[in-house]
DNA sequence: CGGGGTTCCTGGCCGC
DNA sequence: TGCGGCCAGGAACCCC
């Protein structure tokens, strides 16, 4: 399930293979979630940023002009970005591809079909809620344990459900998030922090977003990046799918429930409410 | 507008 | 071995 860790290897691992290439022909599933890949069609690649946990692709009419289109790409929970010979074995689950102008061919393969495209005008984000209303970037300067406190503060949901929700800051999925609590010592269902616990959970989100970007990414079933790699991070979670074994800090056996529809695991000890 | 619930999907896994 | 049932999970979407 690629959080802002393995969308960030995605990122990088594709740029250099897509930069200032042109998009030709366009191939979809019929899905509308895929549709919009067309839309690209015969722009030029000008550069690839990251927002959370999607993919700006900036795409100009020519090299030497401003981009005025972008092409998002949110990879839900099994998306797969790839630039290959078009020779290389068809994914099974292609979902959109585009021939580019040195012979190869970006490829989006997604199982689950949570992922989705669209191709908009530079930075109007209006027509996709999430973007639009996306919290600081987690290593950008106005991400601060106050803009935490208050984010969380203006909302009565818990706090897990409110960082899931990317608001707060941009990049969380579940694993992350439960990393980051557990780290932080806070507990996920309560509905408000005090300023200790949000510079407590302000680091923790940081850590725990580039120790998982230095290991590439968590590879749990589907998650491989661009070159086919697995992450390495998994082996290096402390909450996250420990269920029923002890917690690293006091032993205590980890948690776990669903809170507001999402599986959560906590050490009902050291985050304790 | 916020909160709460539902839906989209399919492979993997469990139990019989 | 086969199969029904269930689960995971991000974000759109819908209703109140």
């Amino acid at each position: 399930m690629p959080e802002l860790p393995e969308v960030e290897t995605v990122r990088r691992q594709i740029e250099p293979d897509l930069n200032a290439r042109r998009l030709l022909d366009a191939w979809s599933h019929p899905s509308e979630k895929f549709t919009p890949a067309h839309d690209a069609t015969g722009a030029v690649v000008v550069g690839i940023r990251r927002r959370g946990k999607f993919l700006l692709v900036d795409l100009a009419r020519d090299l030497d002009v401003e981009p005025d289109q972008e092409l998002i790409i949110h990879l839900g929970m099994t998306g797969h970005l790839e630039v290959v010979q078009p020779s290389a074995p068809e994914p099974t689950h292609l979902r959109a591809s585009w021939q580019l102008d040195d012979s190869r061919v970006l490829r989006f393969s997604d199982v689950r079909r949570f992922g989705r495209l669209r191709v908009v005008e530079s930075g109007d984000h209006s027509t996709i809620p999430t973007l639009a209303r996306l919290g600081p970037e987690p290593f950008d300067e106005a991400f601060t344990p106050e803009s935490l406190r208050l984010a969380i503060a203006s909302s009565s949901r818990h706090l897990k459900t409110q960082l899931l929700g990317q608001r707060p800051v941009a990049g969380l999925g579940n694993i992350y998030a439960d990393e980051a609590l557990w780290r932080a010592e806070v507990n996920p269902a309560v509905r408000s922090i005090t300023l200790t616990q949000a510079r407590r959970l302000h680091t923790t989100i940081r850590e725990v977003l580039r120790q998982g970007i230095d290991n590439g990414g968590t590879t749990l079933r589907d998650y491989r990046s661009p070159d086919g790699r697995e992450g390495a991070n998994q082996h290096r979670l402390d909450c996250y799918g420990r269920s029923g074994q002890a917690c690293g800090r006091c032993s205590t056996v980890l948690e776990s429930r669903t809170l507001d529809q999402r599986t959560t695991t906590w050490c009902p000890s050291c985050q304790a409410r």
